[in-house]
DNA sequence: TATATTTGACCTCT
DNA sequence: AGAGGTCAAATATA
């Protein structure tokens, strides 16, 4: 446990010289990424520790904590990890980290899918208007559907309950309604796709699919699609719905060094009302005052899992700025 | 009766 | 042409 220590120790020793050499570093942007390369690999060491420490002790009824799903370019952030650390000490430097973090983003276009296509997938859409009479039978059906494939992506890795409904990833704060489910070619399990219940009553938007894992069944990939924009659920289900543990890896697919490395989790925590907590589930929890502050360290399970790390949209849509996101708005 | 899920067909994109 | 995503009728469930 000591090692563990050690390590958390050392990162955040990483991060106060990061925060010293910030104003410096904000031009060179590999040095930066170096940087946070080693924050992330301080963190990532103390991970695997403890989780070498938790094979040994963990019980059945802890939902297993995901091992080595992430790749070189991936590093885990602990969730718990992580949550100690914002609140220690460094809430605003990662603030401003992130804001460099975005900037890097929106110049490189490297996130995801997210990028020019979108503008000129509508402008396919809307230019092609009248080519809707198609099909055998679609004289009252006039389908005009636009894939969302455009659309930012964000990707979690999910735990399978280990008990209960071992076919669906845990609650995620949302309520969904499933509307498919394909066969996806290469895949040994099908995918399942859903959208927001309250998509009819408040237009939203927001999807996501799930999939196991072809390599480890007990791991769902969920991809979140779209905004919540119904801001329905009337409370926010408690850490005790979804543990900590469960949040594994963000695969937000920016692969950049920095936007992969650093969790949205930690965006969250420091853009206050920044969109905010969309939507909660209907189901229980208690709903808890998040912001208590002008810049509040929220917690990061409940930053995650109520304001929606559970629909990935609204944790992960702190990850990108807001004029992002009204671009994908209707 | 209302709402959710299943599933085959359809649509869009590559 | 094929894969992936979505629609919507049929069916199940509360």
């Amino acid at each position: 446990m000591e090692e563990v220590i050690n390590s958390i120790h050392r990162a955040s020793e990483l991060v106060q010289r990061l925060e010293q050499d910030l104003p410096n570093m904000v031009n060179q942007p590999r040095t930066l990424s170096l940087s946070i390369d080693e924050i992330t690999e301080a963190f990532t060491a103390a991970k695997e520790k403890l989780l070498l420490i938790s094979q040994h002790n963990q019980t059945s009824e802890s939902p297993p904590m995901l091992l080595h799903e992430t790749t070189p370019q991936q590093p885990l952030m602990d969730a718990t990890l992580m949550q100690e650390w914002l609140r220690t000490s460094h809430a605003l430097t990662m603030d401003q980290l992130f804001q460099m973090q975005q900037r890097a983003a929106r110049s490189s276009m490297q996130i995801g899918e997210m990028g020019g296509r979108e503008v000129e997938d509508s402008e396919r859409s809307m230019g092609s208007e009248g080519d809707q009479g198609q099909g055998i039978h679609a004289p009252s059906r006039p389908r005009r559907r636009s894939r969302e494939g455009n659309q930012e992506k964000r990707k979690i890795l999910v735990p399978a309950p280990q008990f209960g409904n071992t076919e669906m990833p845990p609650e995620d704060g949302f309520t969904w309604r499933k509307y498919g489910q394909k066969e996806i070619l290469g895949s040994k399990y099908p995918r399942s796709y859903y959208r927001c219940t309250h998509q009819k009553l408040y237009e939203c938007q927001a999807k996501k699919m799930v999939q196991r894992l072809d390599h480890n069944a007990n791991i769902f990939e969920v991809t979140y699609r779209g905004k919540h924009t119904c801001h329905m659920s009337s409370t926010a289900p408690s850490s005790s719905s979804v543990p900590l543990e469960q949040l594994l890896v963000d695969m937000t697919q920016s692969s950049n060094t920095i936007s992969s490395q650093l969790s949205p989790s930690v965006n969250l925590s420091l853009l206050p009302g920044s969109g905010g907590p969309a939507a909660t589930s209907g189901r229980g929890g208690a709903s808890t005052s998040r912001f208590g502050g002008d810049y509040p360290v929220v917690d990061m399970a409940d930053a995650m899992f109520n304001s929606g790390s559970s629909s990935g949209n609204n944790s992960m849509e702190f990850l990108f700025s807001p004029a992002e996101d009204k671009s994908d708005a209707k």
